[in-house]
RNA sequence: GCGGAGGUCGCCAAGCAUGGUCAAAGGCGUAAGACUGAGGCUCUUAUCCCGCAGGGGUUCGUGGGUUCAAAUCCCACCCUCCGCACCA
């Protein structure tokens, strides 16, 4: 076994032995309370998993160690169908599918076998899981874990709908869905062979009126165009019926007869008959009653809406290409008995006003791209492009009765609504695309009755929800407005439906809580569901007035407990434990969860709980990538979490995902850049613990202080960077910045023995130990500490162990080196000798005055120079002095005020000293003899007379 | 289509709110050197172009604008990714 594996697997034992993540409400403590969405037990956990929960354990163990009792649980789900579904696929011997779940999910044959049993596959995945979270070290209490099937989680999920329906957030009414005839349910993207993304729209259908009375429902998008008909389009070759719809006598395709079936009305079919029956009979607009002919379009689609369409040539491509075909074939007029006058007469009708086109847009575009016929494939393009321009600057014209003038974006839905109002027009389903279910069976629309919705829509809920937004933190702070929209467009939410796992509607028989509507407020749960466990809580004490008491405080305790069969103190004790922990004040989930599950979770606290239950943080994550492409596991680029740990190790693979991105961006897992950290975290065992067992001695020079200086910086960065969940920028300095720190020391000094840099190290390991726990751990008890560095106290910035003096002079150090560097490369040699000169006191003087002048406002330089001439210490340099201040100025642009306000509060460095101090790691560093004078020296060595160059914070450089 | 996020020096990625300290952090990659029996490890140095002196030139999706000064502010355009519902 590895060394990391043992490792991992010696402190994993540690910590549970210690029960160091169990945590029990302690008054005497401030909490944290973070969560993650837990996962779907259809499938192994994966690294995407692993990046979003690996954000929230390093917030968890952060805060542990700034000395919050932190709570994190964790539990499963296996709500809903696709659990099913899978298992299904398994007992009938799918084959691609199990292949998938041996090679992929690594599923051992025997067990396989079980999977027939969805509820046997849900706790294999399950057991599978909890090894695998455990293995990557993420802090879990899990005495509060469950699965959502679970009798007593169920109780919980029967209150919250009681109570939302109480509230009423409830409401009934009917959904269309995209339906497989055959399976007889709801076709989701995943359940279908063809038309992902697909879903119903709603046609327009005009009734125009045969003489007879019988109505011709032509379908449209685009209701307002009825004012601009001119006639309708039947295909000559293909099936009507005749049917009873609703009481009324509709003429349709024959499939539009069927589906028209699944959408709520009584169809019967009475007779069928080829469209040319009815091309050259006339029908009445029923808004206007001006009488049109039906003239025969072959490319009317049977299979769209009604099959029938009505013509609007002025604004419609295919309508007019239809028109000119006809109009240019007399021999068809003589085939369907067409009066060849009333044909020819038929123009175009303007009705909208759209930039850029004349009075018909649709002929003057037709003509423009050169379209040849109604076959023609450009004319799909012009009916796109032409029905966009009119949708977005098309104003209706005066012939469009009450809605003239208006913009067509506007009136487009009030129009439709007021025609139907009207008893002119009615609606329909279909899907644009056809959609082919996983069983080969084309789709319809079924408008599903009696659904259950939850009321997103209600505007006081909204309101509530946008309240709960408003005193929430939201990392990354871009992501709140996107909340805030999610909130405003979400409608109503079916929130329950008839196949899968889940709890039951307490009130509606056969209907099952949906799953995205049952795990909206579980963290609640989470509070009380270790004493349930402990106390062995039966579901049936689990009264709607036991949960009203515990989450709101509602009731009489003494008869709550006694009816529910609880003891009063059991009760309280559940009642504190909520109390304690709530609200939570971290939830963290990948993006894709914005716009459902974590909008659900703010609408329902919103509606459940008081202002002070309330949400306190939500974090955004984006969605992993592994080598560039998003995770499949058709593609065969799936890595699950637990084949992750076992090849890189724990540490790596939390650190690889961290370091991955932050904020929305998202994160691509590179098997390379893991492999490269997992030999860093083995590099930096030895590297530390070598450092751990030799800093000894009571060094106290400079460079210690510039190493603790920085070290104040890092540890203030990495808080700052965690306290907002950045969490590559804090693991960035946490790892790279500070271990650079001390390998620049580490040269400059040249040995480890100061204790200074032990105690920058177990500072350290302090920043790491969030996101590299396991060899933090190990580090940390080399040091000799016999507790678990998972709760040692976070390093706080200390500002009284900052010195600017130390800073800036190795600030001075590595200036010199790049300008010595710069100049060796301008020469291309490599050096024999490097000559510095340092300033002289004087010009320290001019220098000191002039940052003084730079940080206080504007440096005028004649004003400089009169002070200069006046103060008699600056007499004898006066006339070097004049052209050293615009080079000073200049050279101080390039330099930050908090610099600056450094060099005033330093004053004078002695850099001749300091420079004689680091000739040694100069010399190894140039492979040159370096020496060093001041300009003020009495004859210094200096052939090509630089020293007069020297400035401070620039010595001049002599190289030969 | 609607909504959200983004386009930075080979790749990943900071910076942009508060314009000058930005040729622009860090990691990866690449090159050279060190260590080593050897190295796929580790360490050091370099890594936009030009320059025999610390300087100069051209860069931050594209095109304009504001400004003494723009990766950062304003406008327009192009491109990429994500979500859009009964499904987890």
């Amino acid at each position: 076994m590895s060394l990391t594996k043992q490792i991992e697997q010696k402190w994993q034992k540690r910590w549970e032995d210690a029960k160091l993540f169990e945590a029990d409400p302690d008054p005497s403590r401030q909490k944290k309370m973070v969560s993650f969405p837990f996962p779907y037990m259809n499938g192994p956990l994966h690294v995407g998993h692993a990046f979003t929960a690996s954000r929230v354990d390093a917030y968890a163990r952060f805060k542990r160690m700034q000395g919050f009792n932190v709570l994190w649980p964790w539990s499963w789900h296996w709500t809903g169908q696709p659990l099913l579904g899978a298992s299904q696929r398994v007992a009938r011997g799918d084959e691609a599918y199990i292949r998938v779940l041996c090679e992929v999910d690594g599923v051992p044959e025997v067990e396989l076998k079980k999977f027939v049993d969805p509820l046997y596959m849900a706790q294999y995945y399950t057991n599978e899981g909890r090894f695998a979270v455990k293995s990557i070290g993420f802090s879990v209490d899990w005495r509060r874990e469950f699965t959502t099937v679970m009798p007593v989680f169920q109780k919980f999920i029967e209150w919250q709908y009681k109570n939302l329906k109480e509230k009423g957030y409830v409401t009934r009414g009917t959904h269309p869905v995209v339906w497989c005839p055959k399976d007889k349910s709801p076709t989701g993207d995943h359940d279908r062979q063809s038309g992902e993304g697909v879903t119903p729209e709603e046609y327009t259908l005009i009734k125009y009126r045969l003489d007879d009375g019988k109505i011709l429902p032509a379908a449209t998008f685009r209701p307002e165009t009825v004012y601009g008909i001119t006639n309708i389009w039947l295909n000559p070759d293909v099936t009507y019926v005749e049917a009873d719809v609703d009481n009324e006598t509709w003429i349709v395709s024959q499939q539009a007869a069927e589906k028209l079936k699944e959408q709520q009305r009584q169809v019967t079919v009475k007779c069928a008959f080829l469209g040319r029956a009815l091309i050259g009979k006339f029908f009445t607009n029923p808004l206007t009653n001006l009488k049109f002919p039906i003239l025969p379009g072959w490319f009317v689609d049977p299979k769209t809406a009604t099959g029938v369409v009505y013509s609007v040539p002025a604004h419609a491509p295919y309508d007019y290409l239809a028109l000119r075909d006809l109009q240019k074939k007399p021999e068809v007029f003589v085939q369907f008995g067409l009066d060849s006058a009333m044909v020819l007469a038929i123009k175009p009708v303007s009705i909208i006003k759209v930039d850029g086109f004349g009075e018909y847009p649709a002929v003057e575009l037709v003509e423009k791209m050169g379209i040849v016929d109604q076959n023609d494939s450009k004319a799909n393009e012009a009916t796109n492009e032409l029905y966009k321009k009119e949708f977005h600057s098309g104003l209706l014209k005066a012939n469009c009765g009450i809605y003239a003038g208006q913009s067509i974006r506007k009136v487009k839905d009030a129009l439709s609504t007021d025609f139907k109002g009207l008893g002119v027009a009615d609606g329909m389903y279909d899907l644009k695309e056809a959609v082919v279910c996983r069983c080969m069976t084309q789709c319809v629309v079924k408008i599903l009755s009696d659904q259950w919705f939850l009321n997103y829509s209600d505007p006081q809920w909204k309101d509530l929800a946008h309240q709960v937004i408003t005193q929430l933190n939201i990392y990354p702070d871009s992501a709140k407005p996107w909340f805030n929209t999610v909130i405003d467009w979400l409608r109503e939410w079916a929130c329950a439906r008839t196949t899968g796992f889940g709890t039951p509607l307490p009130w509606g028989k056969g209907w099952i809580i949906e799953t995205l509507s049952d795990s909206t407020i579980y963290m609640a749960f989470y509070t009380i569901n270790a004493q349930i466990k402990r106390n062995n809580i039966q579901p049936d004490s689990l009264t709607f007035e036991v949960f009203d008491y515990i989450f709101l405080g509602k009731g009489d305790k003494i008869l709550v407990a006694k009816t529910a069969n609880l003891s009063i103190e059991l009760l309280d004790e559940m009642r504190r434990e909520f109390l304690y922990w709530y609200p939570f004040d971290l939830r963290n989930s990948a993006k894709e969860l914005v716009p459902n599950h974590l909008s659900f979770c703010i609408f329902h606290h919103a509606a459940l709980f008081p202002p002070q239950h309330w949400p306190k943080a939500i974090g955004v994550n984006g969605m992993l990538m592994v080598e560039g492409q998003g995770m499949h596991k058709s593609k065969g680029n799936f890595v699950t979490l637990k084949g992750a740990v076992e090849k890189y190790g724990a540490d790596a693979t939390r650190c690889g995902l961290l370091l991955g991105a932050e904020g929305m961006d998202d994160p691509d897992w590179r098997a390379d850049n893991i492999v490269d950290l997992k030999f860093k975290f083995d590099s930096l065992l030895s590297f530390a613990g070598n450092i751990i067992v030799s800093a000894k001695q009571d060094d106290d020079t400079a460079l210690e202080h510039w190493l603790v200086s920085q070290m104040q910086q890092r540890i203030s960065d990495v808080t700052t960077a965690l306290e907002e969940l950045k969490t590559r920028t804090a693991l960035q300095n946490a790892l790279f910045e500070t271990w650079n720190d001390i390998k620049w020391y580490l040269q400059r000094k040249g040995n480890s023995e100061a204790k200074a840099l032990g105690e920058v190290v177990r500072d350290w390991l302090k920043l790491l130990a969030p996101f590299a726990p396991f060899l933090c751990e190990e580090l940390w008890s080399q040091t000799g500490e016999t507790g678990f560095i998972s709760i040692a106290k976070w390093p706080i910035y200390d500002a009284g162990k900052v010195d600017v003096m130390a800073l800036e002079q190795e600030n001075l150090v590595t200036d010199v080196m790049a300008d010595t560097n710069n100049i060796l490369k301008a020469m291309k040699i490599s050096p024999s000798r490097i000559v510095y000169y340092t300033a002289a006191y004087w010009k320290w003087r001019v220098y000191l005055k002039i940052v003084e002048k730079t940080l206080t406002g504007e440096v005028k330089i004649n004003e400089l120079m009169r002070e200069f001439v006046a103060d008699t210490a600056f007499k004898p340099h006066i006339k070097d002095i004049a052209p050293l201040v615009p080079r000073i100025i200049k050279a101080l642009t390039k330099i930050s005020s908090s610099r600056k306000t450094n060099m005033t509060k330093i004053n004078v460095i002695d850099e001749k000293a300091l420079l004689i101090n680091a000739a040694k790691f100069l010399k190894d560093r140039f492979n040159a003899d370096i020496a060093v004078y001041s300009e003020s020296e009495a004859q210094p060595f200096d052939p090509k007379h630089r020293a007069v160059m020297a400035m401070p914070y620039q010595p001049a450089i002599y190289v030969e």
